[in-house]
DNA sequence: TCAAATAAAATTGTATACAATTTTGTGTTT
DNA sequence: AAACACAAAATTGTATACAATTTTATTTGA
């Protein structure tokens, strides 16, 4: 354990609220976690801080932490962010991926087809995430990658439902062949396009998505 | 004192490294700063963490935190992401900015004219910062504001000493004429290309400004 | 029975104490 | 004189103790 505690901690916590194990609004009581994890509440609170810094935990003073609910103004401002972001990540990685990164860019997207005609939504979602992660790397630009990832990351537990939803796996496949052939292209502003789309909840969609999402799950005020 | 004692610590120290008062690289030990602002540790380790997690400062592990400096590669790989940023910025205000939001826009450029003909640039600096917030403002997207917000002021330091390039004030004024015509008049996308452009330090005066950073703000290593 | 007030409990924020690791300085050896 | 080894000092990471605030429970009054 050649780390601190405190980015163990983190991590897992993060994972945890990722998945959705810990849903939004859920109470992070740090003397529950401390004894949880067998540590004290000091490595604790830094945690909760540094989870609190990428959204992820919402800290009110005196008050206590709870796993970030999101609004849904708020919700649609960070998907509209995301879709520039990610839009950014594929026209850069059409302009600078080699040929090797191309051809495992291509080799990551076959990987994921047994799960979306199986309809395996959990392993179609990892696929996924390798399938993005390879476009971030392929941008040759690892602080837009950084940022990516942490937005994907805090859109997780939201775009995890979004993508149950019916059809949408087998359409999200399809969006990442179009995405893929104009990256090998090298067509910079169709990949940009497409990536854009891809993450953008559009149109009437977007209604049926929020209608999708548990009540629970959005922050009501504000 | 309602706040927390660490809040105000952050923002102090946030305030004296984006100013320049304390430069990247400068070592920030936690009793030095504890006895400084008469607190304990634990307060200055939470603010610095919070630091951290907006990157102004670096903490290595059981070897202290310093003051963040940025690599040449870093400093190009956020410099483009900015642009995007701000670009999208300029883009969504052209379309969502009311009248009376570009009425103001049109006066907040106007108070920036005294000082960049004065050559003033600790002032225009100022009101730089204020025609940018206007425009954030206008994007009608809190979150997109933040994330440009944090991102801009990461790189103050050095922003810092760019606008101090000969001729660089009145070109900056210049180029603010060009972005708030383009907004006033709604085109999105003229507004986009000419704010993108507007932050991002192109071809051969790149070349330029990194020959004026005094080499110990950059990290020279990776 | 319900509401307000007050007391008790629980929880967070800060301070201090202790443990572990790194850095620095000194001395010895080649 | 330079380099390595070891010891001492300093600094960070974690645990515990205390203070302050919030939340919950209980009691009292209408």
């Amino acid at each position: 354990m050649a780390r601190k505690r405190a980015i163990s901690l983190k991590e897992e916590l993060e994972q945890e609220i990722v998945t959705g194990q810990l849903p939004p609004g859920a109470r992070l009581e740090e003397m529950g976690l401390a004894e949880r994890f067998g540590v004290s509440r000091t490595p604790v609170r830094e945690a909760l801080n540094q989870l609190a810094s990428i959204g992820l935990v919402e800290i009110r003073p005196r008050r206590g932490a709870v796993v970030a609910a999101i609004g849904l103004k708020e919700m649609m401002e960070m998907f509209e962010v995301m879709a520039e972001l990610e839009g950014m990540c594929g026209q850069l990685a059409a302009r600078r991926m080699n040929g090797d990164d191309r051809q495992k860019l291509a080799e990551c997207h076959e990987l994921a087809r047994p799960f979306a005609d199986a309809e395996d939504h959990d392993g179609y979602y990892a696929a996924n995430v390798d399938f993005h992660e390879c476009i971030y790397r392929g941008s040759r630009n690892g602080y837009l990658a950084d940022q990516t990832r942490a937005l994907r990351n805090r859109l997780a537990p939201y775009r995890r439902l979004q993508l149950r939803q019916r059809q949408r796996l087998s359409e999200s496949f399809q969006e990442h062949s179009a995405i893929l052939d104009a990256i090998v292209q090298g067509d910079e502003m169709r990949a940009k396009q497409l990536l854009s789309a891809h993450v953008t909840v559009q149109g009437g969609s977007f209604t049926d998505f929020v209608a999708t999402l548990p009540s629970d799950l959005i922050r009501s005020s504000a």
